[in-house]
DNA sequence: CTTTATTTGTACTAATCGGTAAAAAACTAA
DNA sequence: TTAGTTTTTTACCGATTAGTACAAATAAAG
């Protein structure tokens, strides 16, 4: 294993923490495959070949990126899970999706949803992987319905699945109105809406 | 203007509306920035000059095939404003969503949602064509519940605005989910939750 | 100082991008 | 047949794409 403190050579010159920062910002505003090169390295400060040596290539970089989307302290998914009850952890799920996708420090949307939707071929790799976050993250969310099912908070007929599903809707839809414009006031009636019909879904009959 | 029937020089050897179906199709798929023209021709069956002497250049072939993707017959999101009442103006887009986004006999998702979300900067009139059209959607349909609360269906003080973008993100989001591989059930069990999330929003209080 | 290891900037590659010039081909009109 | 008009085919254009070869630069180690 190398050691971090002393390192032989010429010592790089940027920070990679700051760089993929920047990196997830471009990709975050274009996608994977509308970010180019150029559009990466500037934002970057580097220029391509350290981008490659750093990073890999386009595709690793993006993934990188993604996952420092998913673990930024202001990412919302995760925590919402740990909330004490089903009402609480949809309650954090729509807020906090109509607080990030709209917030103004950052790009609108969500990288996961928009990152490589609709791409060509050659973005298959990486629309595949966005894909199965998403699938993931829905997943967690219908185990941890489950669990609160199992805990007597929602009937015992509830399709956890499909209440996900429409979790995981709200959520989605929101990244598209914040990509087209909307405001966060508007995503939060959204969410309030959104949150009464789960509400109506604890209630058994 | 001109006579369709006798028209001088070589006669066109394709059918416009087959070509620009084909190109839909593609567009549908890969988005305007993954569809490349050979992608184009290829599906249309003509080669690049007779595509720009028809359509324009790819931007114009991209807005015509949005255009006749609007105005298909399976399309519902028009036909669902016409409903007698709100309700049934919510039930008609929330299961005509359902079922369009996972009908197989086509590519997942929606154009008008995926065509052109993120993107290079030189999509960028696409891109605003495209969150122009998405505001315009939703615009009417605020438009049309206006109309139902003039009618006395929802509560005095129900902010149409804020139902419509609620619908809206029951639509976008499920062309989210139908790209990420949801059935066609699912996608029903989900609209069957916001339409009672939505009627709730029907009664006062 | 020399050697070795690593990063840097410059310059380049092959492939693909959207778009077009030019001539042959296929039609109507005279 | 001839002229005029439009489409088709082939071949090309400059720009851009992701990715890299190579040498200068900068550090630690001997």
């Amino acid at each position: 294993m190398s050691d971090s403190q002393t390192q032989v050579g010429r010592p790089r010159a940027f920070d990679l923490d700051k760089a993929l920062q920047k990196a997830l910002e471009v990709f975050w505003e274009k996608g994977y495959e509308g970010a180019s090169l150029p559009d990466l390295t500037e934002a970057m400060g580097i220029n391509k070949p350290s981008l490659y040596a750093a990073f890999g290539n386009k595709e690793q970089l993006f993934l990188k990126a993604v996952e420092l989307y998913e673990n930024r302290p202001c990412a919302f998914f995760k925590p919402a899970l740990l909330q004490p009850t089903a009402y609480q952890v949809a309650e954090h799920m729509l807020f906090g999706a109509a607080a990030a996708n709209a917030d103004p420090s950052h790009p609108k949307g969500c990288v996961v949803v928009q990152g490589a939707l609709s791409c060509s071929d050659s973005a298959n790799n990486v629309k595949q992987a966005l894909i199965e976050k998403r699938r993931n993250g829905e997943l967690q969310l219908q185990q941890r319905l489950e669990q609160a099912k199992a805990a007597g908070e929602l009937p015992a007929d509830a399709d956890c699945g499909a209440l996900a599903s429409y979790l995981v809707v709200q959520i989605q839809g929101m990244s598209i109105q914040a990509a087209s414009g909307a405001s966060a006031e508007r995503l939060q009636q959204v969410a309030a809406i959104a949150l009464q019909g789960f509400k109506a879904m604890l209630q058994p009959g």
